[in-house]
This record gives C-alpha cells, sequence and structure tokens, in this order.
DNA sequence: CGTTTTTGACCGGCGC
DNA sequence: GCGCCGGTCAAAAACG
C-alpha cells in the first residue's frame, strides 16, 4: 500500500431533507430537519478537522521520509523505544526534535525495524494508574515490569485471540510525561475487529441504506486504502461506546476528534501502513457517532424501517 | 466457578 | 562465565 500519501475523501456531508417527510410525522418534521442540519454542521467540521490532521499526518511523514534520504544514518541510530525516537518523527506534543545517538541500541532498533511494530500515544489522566488503552481489541495482560528507563511498570497484554492471533502489545507511562500512555503494538490482528461483528451488511444494503435515510455511512465507506473496509462488507457497530484508543473523551460528536488524543501512530516498517492511521480516524469517527444517542436513534429508525421495506417486498 | 489479573520465578540475549 | 535486563510463564489471588 502507498504510505506516501493519506488520501482520505471525506464525505460527510448529509442531504438532511432527503427522507424527512418519511421518517416523522409533519408534526416532528421540522424539529428533526433541525437537528439533521445540526449534525450536518458537525460533519462537516469534523470533516475539516480530519482533513487538518491527515494534512499534518502527510507533512510529517514527508518530513521523516526526508530526514532519511538526507541521513540515511538516521533510522540505524535511533532506538524504537525510547522516548526522543517519538520526538524525532515528530509525534510527541512538545515538537522537541532533539535526539541522542547510541550505536549500541543499533542492533535492537534495526530489528525493531523488521517486525511490524506501531505505536499508540494516548493522553489520559495522569492520576489514573491504569495502564489500560481502549482501542477496540480485547486484551489479557500476561505480565507487568518496571524498566530500567521509566520509573512507571509496563504492561505486557496479549490479544484475547492467542495463540492464533500474534498480536501482542506493551503500555507504560511516558518517563517525560506520565498523563501520556504509550502503547506499542507488535504484529498484525489475524481476525476481524471484535466490534465490528454486530451488524454487518452488504455495500449495496449500505449505500440504499445511506441513500435512503441520509446517514453518514459515506464517510467511512469512502475512505481509499484502508485495509479493514475493502473486506467485501461493510460494518456498522452500534453497540460499542468506545472504539478509539481516546479514552478520556467523553462528549459527543465533534469534541471527540478534538485533541486530549496527541499523538497517533508511528509507521516504523513500510508495510505497516498508513491505514492504521485511518482505520483509527474511522474509528474515532465511528464511535462519536454512536454515542450520540440522536444518531444512534435515527439510525435504528431508518434501519427498522428499511427492514419492514425489505419485509413487504419479500411479501410481493 | 470460570475468567482475568497479579506477581515472583524463569529464560534467553547481550555486554563485559 | 557472570550479571543485567526485557520478556514470558504460571500459580495464586481477585473478580464478576
Amino acid at each position: 500500500m502507498d504510505t506516501k500519501s493519506v488520501n482520505i475523501s471525506l464525505d460527510l456531508n448529509l442531504n438532511p431533507l432527503h427522507r424527512i417527510d418519511e421518517l416523522a410525522p409533519a408534526a416532528s418534521a421540522g424539529a428533526l430537519a433541525e437537528e439533521l442540519n445540526r449534525i450536518s454542521t458537525e460533519n462537516k467540521k469534523l470533516a475539516q478537522k480530519l482533513t487538518a490532521m491527515c494534512e499534518s499526518y502527510n507533512a510529517l511523514q514527508n518530513h521523516f521520509r526526508e530526514m532519511i534520504s538526507k541521513n540515511p544514518d538516521f533510522l540505524r541510530k535511533r532506538k524504537p523505544d525510547s522516548e526522543d525516537y517519538n520526538s524525532a518523527i515528530g509525534f510527541t506534543n512538545n515538537g522537541n526534535t532533539e535526539c541522542s545517538s547510541s550505536d549500541e541500541d543499533s542492533y535492537k532498533w534495526s530489528r525493531a525495524i523488521k517486525s511490524k511494530l506501531s505505536r499508540v500515544c494516548v493522553r489520559t489522566d495522569s492520576s489514573n494508574t491504569s495502564l489500560l488503552v481502549k482501542d477496540g481489541y480485547q486484551w489479557r495482560k500476561y505480565g507487568q515490569k518496571v524498566t530500567r528507563d521509566n520509573p512507571s511498570p509496563r504492561a505486557y497484554f496479549k490479544c484475547s485471540f492467542a495463540p492464533s492471533c500474534p498480536v501482542k502489545k506493551k503500555v507504560q507511562r511516558s518517563a517525560e510525561d506520565p498523563s501520556l500512555l504509550v502503547a506499542t503494538y507488535e504484529g498484525e490482528h489475524n481476525h476481524i475487529h471484535p466490534s465490528q461483528a454486530e451488524i454487518s451488511i452488504s455495500p449495496s444494503q449500505a449505500a440504499k441504506l445511506v441513500s435512503s435515510s441520509s446517514l453518514p455511512i459515506s464517510a467511512a465507506s469512502t475512505i481509499s486504502n484502508n485495509r479493514s473496509l475493502s473486506t467485501s462488507t461493510l460494518t456498522l457497530n452500534l453497540m460499542e461506546p468506545a472504539l478509539g484508543a481516546c479514552n478520556t473523551s467523553t462528549n459527543t460528536s465533534s469534541n471527540n476528534m478534538n485533541a486530549k488524543l496527541i499523538a497517533v501512530q508511528e509507521n516504523i516498517n513500510e508495510a505497516a501502513p498508513a491505514g492504521f492511521m485511518q482505520q483509527f480516524l474511522v474509528k474515532e469517527m465511528a464511535s462519536s457517532l454512536t454515542r450520540d444517542p440522536n444518531f444512534t436513534a435515527a439510525l435504528a429508525s431508518a434501519i427498522s424501517e428499511r427492514m419492514v421495506d425489505l419485509t413487504h417486498m419479500e411479501k410481493w
């Protein structure tokens, strides 16, 4: 997959007046239209924020590649577990690009590059001592260690689908910023996202649903280059309240995209693509929408109506 | 009572 | 060979 750019073509614009008359009696149509307009506006704002995030992500990635091309020794002298590694590629909140070199770590570093590693940083309350990073997957903790370079313990997790799923994750507080949880993922899940299992509809059904009920599913379905979305089914999750790693966000809709989540992902391996970033953003958007009771109510209404329609069609 | 978490023991890689 | 260190195992404890 091409990791040089993140082309996320968002189509968050709703057609709020599409089925107003069908969805609600005349008495509440005005209020519903107003609500849909509000959601539409929020979606536009979200699209703008997402675009901005992707642009800065692309800029950072280009900058990183530039640094590598100018200085081939750059990677060889980074160590993957150090805080300054984050800083060096521009994913921390302080923008520090200072870096120290250590040849003794070149072995570990080259090994890290060969394996599929990705890192997610999550801002949490520093008084919260748990090492939980909510990413939608289920994890089984199998160990905890205090490491030399960091006073806070490092927790080791395996995917609960292990041993069939090889993915592991390490979670540790940043030594520099205790409010920052750093989760390092190793490997790729060989199963679907657990929270994607609840409701599954075909793309054609989804398309009909979107066009007929003005639902913003197109936001997810138009994002390109995402392996998780390139499968033959489009999945809507209505059950999981917190898909993203931004586990401190509690508000609905547009507030969720605001950045308590300060740094998202690094692609250490070329094959560990920007798709992770896209997937994360899609999940975060889905999370925002599904946390909105107005949205889920409208969605449930649309789906039930659609099912009634299909039932009628079958009878014919 | 089954599942998950905790935690000390153990193992293997690495540097000296 | 020895010690250090990160990672993993597995028995016990905690939890729902």
